[in-house]
DNA sequence: AATGAATGAGGCTTCATTCAT
DNA sequence: AATGAATGAAGCCTCATTCAT
């Protein structure tokens, strides 16, 4: 019924690549995929709800009456997606037979294993945590915190056994190095791409 | 004259921490850094000209004197900065004297030393280009390609040496993952950080 | 609510002569209504959405809201006008057992009696016609080529039959000649003057 | 050294049809002339003395240096055109010896000359004239009164003489039908056609 | 004669949101 | 669950104009 919107971006294509299945889900559901979509293209400030309700077919006012405002969309997206990324992994942190080698070499892995399958909701939550406001936001710098401290906390592990590794390097700054490398790969990462670059 | 304007990103603060010298400076030049600055806070789409303009203490019509509309500014940005990064490590490259390694070691020191000098601009650079248009798109990439494509050849050559680093890696994706770590650190560097972290 | 806006037009009125019954009618009627009278006095270029809000005691966002763009206004006040125009003189025009004489009797008949009761409309589709792009263009240009072909097409039966007129004249130029005279009353033409001139 | 200014109107080209001579001018009258061309083809309101700056491929300032504001260009179109225009035919008008059926030849002669040769000014003294304000308003209107004045006076001659031609009708309305006839030329006649229409 | 800097006013459009239905 | 009407605020940009040079 609505008409089709002019993009301005125009590498955004609307029709989603990942509803190959057309598996028929309910509205809420498609507005966040579609949400999810667009902003890890364009970010939040480059999402608009309009061109949200034109690719789902649907008005504006459904959007809101689905979200409450444009941060309720941010909100959403991430609050399906952080708490899970945050306790997932601290078994292994907490596993007392571990070594640092191995609990990192298993980070690391757990991390791609996320940017592989949900790189589009980790760059959103890179790059679009500070448009958060009040509440939500303290949520999300305390919980980005919590998960950075993990790989300090194996860094520091692996300096106090026997291995080289890391000898000398500020933990800190390891540990970011390490995520930004991970982290970095939302920006080059292709799915069925096998990591052969191009 | 013109009243402060209501700015919604509360974490970004008007007065400028550059200037501490407030040496006097061209409109032109103010204009530029207060776009560099904003926008490497908040992106392209989240910097809008008024807040430009109100930051400058200049009507937002001269801003678009300057700079014709608001893709001039990103375009301004990245062309004051782009030639300069490319071509700058091409006598390292290029030098048949130097071992991958050394020339590897080179490349992260000079990448880095421009992450540590103008990650603001760099991080624009990365995040931004994707708005620009037109033939200016078409440079932008075909630029980020070539500096790309450096340190894929270092990898390559390093593979081609004796050492066993790199053995039986991908040289695109460990390039990709070489540069993500280090273009990373746009998001965590601080300056006159003694890189203790925090 | 809206303040009056200072129109730099002063031989437009901004009280509708038209609307001596005040009735009644959608915000969307009203909308065409005023654009019309508007377009027709100063043209398309001339009109503004902000005048155009302000006249019908709306916000300039309703008018979009309703038309999409401006050239959305051009755009539903020919569509409302232009097909009827085309098609109902065509019983007349295909009709065998009338004589070319007559018809072109009935046709300046029809013709003017548009300009009579629509002189705003036509005068709009006459000289705001260029003003459309896209698709709307090349439908616009495609009904004014058929409503002028029809005259064509009566000169030359005309001609082909016994009487002298128009003997040796070019009939294209014929036509637009006639049609000249005819849309020209747009320009002076005005309702309930007996024809008596001034 | 102006940027190309991007040109809304597409069935206008900036390259101007009648340089074909490239006689070098005055950068007045390659002004004139201009505004000229742009104004019959998009109105007075559609004419920016910015796309007038390019197209002459100097500043808008020097625009405004040479005729005050953008009304002083219509003024100057106006000027350099209408005395002429009104007192040329004059002459004709007062031949005593010569009977209205022929003073109207000559007229229709002569305007149709003036259509041939400056459809472009005329039209624009036809649709903009409307849009000249104060004492220069006053002046145009009076002196399109006095040029509309002469056909009158042609067609109440043809009535007082033997002729039939135009018995019964009102001079005022027979008249207007004719210039009107006249004047509409300014929409399709194209220089050069040999009136054969198209 | 010609221009660049600067601007206020306004123009079209987008956008998030409210409200009644 | 969903929407259309309506809007205020803001966004980008155009435009005519002024002024100093």
């Amino acid at each position: 019924m609505s008409a089709k919107r002019h993009c301005s971006v125009d590498f955004l294509t609307y029709e989603s690549e990942r509803d190959n299945g057309k598996i028929e889900c309910s509205t809420y559901d498609k507005l966040i995929k579609t949400a999810i979509m667009v902003m890890s293209e364009v970010g939040y400030k480059g999402m608009s709800i309009g061109i949200l309700a034109d690719m789902v077919g649907i008005s504006k006012s459904t959007v809101i009456h689905y979200f409450k405002s444009k941060e309720g969309i941010l909100l959403a997206v991430m609050e399906n997606f952080l708490p899970a990324y945050i306790d997932e992994f601290k078994p292994v942190l907490n596993n007392k037979s571990l070594d640092g080698v191995t609990k990192l070499n298993k980070f690391v892995h757990f991390h791609m294993k996320m940017v592989a399958e949900r790189k589009d909701v980790l760059s959103i939550n890179i790059k679009d945590g500070k448009f958060l406001t009040g509440k939500s936001r303290t949520v999300y710098q305390q919980q980005q915190r919590l998960y950075g401290q993990q790989v300090v906390r194996i860094i520091q592990q692996i300096q106090s056994e026997e291995t080289n590794l890391f000898k000398d390097l500020d933990p800190h700054v390891t540990a970011k190095a390490i995520m930004g490398m991970c982290n970095h790969a939302c920006v080059w990462y292709k799915k069925n791409d096998i990591l052969t670059g191009r």
